[in-house]
DNA sequence: ATAATAGTGTCTGTCAGACAATATCTA
DNA sequence: TAGATATTGTCTGACAGACACTATTAT
């Protein structure tokens, strides 16, 4: 980095969010409508503006809680990529630092404190009706990816369930995300041979219906090597 | 995004660059020797100001014109992350968009226009002994980790060598790069195997000795699945 | 001939994909 | 009982790791 130049003009940082949940067997997305210009009553992702004393990740926890009621500590939040077209925002200079967030799928409803008409929206949707406002569409488009790729090489999927889960349930994660099929066999002979991927616990239970499936909480192990393939 | 309130303070953005290439069988990066405070005299990623009308990557790409001789067209540049915790520049609050750059080995010197002293070190090196200005050192391990997984699943490694190559030096820099010795016949039936990594040519080389290398360039396929593992 | 590097071939264990059979619940 | 889902098992083909051999140059 070079020196401070007071020549060089400021520019207004902001963090987005893509905040992801499977419901009803769909990928689904958190957008908000906006209430003023510019894309007034258009579709966008939750976001604001970074303040002095905060850090980027911890901004970006802030915006989440403001406009959701995720428990944090339920939640995965990594930043995802930086945008800053120089006219991205029709009014003034901004850069964004888009982040991802993972969530499962809460019964509780979504407080729309600060942001009118918050919900979840399929992806399928949001990406093939448009509309969305900004640069939103691509950053969306770029976080799902970020998701899917990180299911293959970490214990990720995890996020999107509660902390005690059967493997169907964590497979249908896979595979909405993927918008793949998988063998369940073959996935359950995966995922319990990697060692530090799951950690059985001693409670069944009946929710899917069925024979009793065993629940499970997620190990310590942080990466899958070997990867799982789509 | 929210919008715009001029309450909220705004913020320096500067581009920071980890430039990596392979020399004399070592993963160097290119740094340069700060002339003025804060950590005047200490070694830095080469780096400046967001321009008003650049993107990101358009910014990056000028700096690195700026502080090498490199050829654009031969570079492979891309976005890392951003780091921006509030007090990284004791002088202001800046948030800075970090890159990494893959370049060849190139005989030219590299022309220290702006910055003094610029010059290829050895990364064990400036890792082992510290002393790089602001995060720097943070971002530079998070650059090299990237170099390091994106050599798994896309082709990038010929980012480092010449445009016409044989295999044993494509093998050699996935070997400084990931600090691992491979088996040569191993790695060539792995490479020529998969379709789309590499572009037979008509010439082949005795510049490393030994029976004619024949000379390859880089196919078009952009990702590798499956992965080379390190 | 010798040294050096390039390239091909073979064997073996592991694992993913495909598919069958058995287990344990609810209705 | 039937119906649903869970879990274990088997077979097979592909491939990675280990290692031996042949090919083509320079000196």
């Amino acid at each position: 980095m070079s020196a401070a130049h007071d020549a060089y003009p400021q520019v207004a940082v902001t963090v987005d969010l893509v905040v992801l949940t499977v419901r009803d067997d769909q990928l689904q997305v958190l957008t908000i409508r906006r209430g003023e210009e510019p894309f007034l009553g258009h579709r966008a992702l939750p976001g604001g503006f970074l303040r002095p004393d905060e850090d980027l990740l911890t901004a970006a926890g802030r915006e989440l809680q403001e406009e959701t009621s995720l428990p944090p500590h339920r939640v995965h939040l990594e930043q995802l990529a930086t945008y800053g077209a120089p006219l991205r925002d029709p009014r003034m200079r901004t850069v964004t630092v888009a982040h991802i967030a993972l969530a499962p799928d809460l019964p509780a409803p979504q407080a729309g404190t600060d942001a009118a008409e918050a919900g979840w929206m399929p992806v399928d949707v949001v990406l093939s009706q448009g509309g969305l406002a900004f640069d939103h569409e691509q950053i969306l488009r770029d976080g799902v990816e970020r998701a899917r790729s990180k299911l293959e090489y970490t214990p990720l999927a995890a996020a999107f369930c509660p902390p005690n889960f059967t493997i169907s349930e964590l497979r249908r994660i896979y595979e909405v995300v993927w918008g793949t099929e998988l063998d369940p066999r073959n996935f359950h002979r995966k995922v319990t041979n990697t060692q530090g991927f799951l950690e059985q616990t001693s409670h069944t239970t009946t929710r899917d219906g069925g024979r009793p499936a065993r629940l499970y909480r997620v190990g310590a192990r942080g990466t899958l090597y070997p990867p799982l393939l789509r």
